[in-house]
DNA sequence: AAGACGGGGGA
DNA sequence: TCCCCAGTCTT
């Protein structure tokens, strides 16, 4: 749920999500609709269909556990080297290499002295991750979670509490004077207006919010290009995200 | 190596 | 308004 979304905002539904389906066996028989209706706003909804095939392939190949090798975690759907970083140190106490943003953000600062990290991310920033991860596993798991919570809470991208940083005195970017982003300008803004993303949230808003099937002719004033909302149905349905009956477009069964 | 992929909250 | 968020998958 935290892939790209804030965390603040994920709790919650976090809480009401484990709450309806505390283990993976539970999120592999559920409905996809309601799969669909509980993830809600969290955004990118094709998430929420990844955790249930992830959830299946966990009661599938690993008997309903989730497995404690990397190479097991990264095979599963949705789960990528980040977070099968994050479940190895986090949930498991091992050392693993966990390289979100916030720690991309402290590395970036701390040690390689930008305002931000390089908007890609690159091998030579997991082998840095690597090299300052601690050798035993409780003290890796300890700073892989002390490292995200120092860019999360202290070390922000918008306005930095360096005052109550622990590791002022030792920042390589704080030193330097905190230099502004080298690559300000250049860092191209994500479109939004107009684009097939938020189309195709208009036409998952409705179809979560709907009992019934929707018709096309209900959907034809959501959008003004019909077009682009023609393509874009067409996705959603590709993506497994809707079906279409005669009486109209719904949430996969 | 790029693009696609949601939505909300803070500055 | 703009920016960013505990990334992953596809081409």
């Amino acid at each position: 749920m935290s892939q790209q979304t804030p965390v603040a905002r994920v709790e919650p539904s976090w809480h009401a999500w484990l709450e309806r389906w505390p283990t993976p066996a539970d999120l592999a028989t559920a409905e996809a609709a309601d799969v669909l209706r509980m993830w809600g706003t969290l955004g990118y909804p094709r998430r929420a269909l990844r955790l249930q095939d992830c959830a299946r392939a966990i009661v599938e190949r690993h008997g309903g556990e989730v497995p404690s090798s990397y190479e097991d975690l990264l095979a599963l759907p949705g789960i990528g080297p980040y977070t099968a970083g994050a479940v190895l140190a986090f949930a498991f106490g091992r050392r693993a290499v966990v390289l979100d943003t916030n720690v991309r953000r402290v590395l970036a600062r701390a040690v390689a002295g930008t305002a931000l990290p390089h908007p890609h991310q690159s091998a030579a920033e997991v082998r840095l991750a690597e090299s300052v991860l601690p050798d035993d596993d409780a003290s890796a798991a300890a700073w892989s979670a002390a490292s995200m919570e120092l860019g999360a809470l202290v070390c922000t991208a918008r306005a930095p509490r360096c005052g109550e940083c622990p590791v002022a005195d030792l920042c390589t970017w704080r030193l330097a004077g905190s230099p502004p982003d080298e690559h300000a300008g250049r860092r191209r803004t994500q479109a939004w207006h107009g684009t097939d993303r938020q189309c195709r949230g208009r036409v998952m808003a409705v179809l979560r919010e709907a009992s019934s099937p929707v018709p096309r002719s209900d959907l034809a004033p959501l959008w003004p290009d019909a077009a682009q909302l023609d393509r874009c149905i067409a996705s959603l349905l590709e993506d497994h995200l809707a079906e279409e009956s005669p009486e109209g477009l719904h949430l996969p069964t």
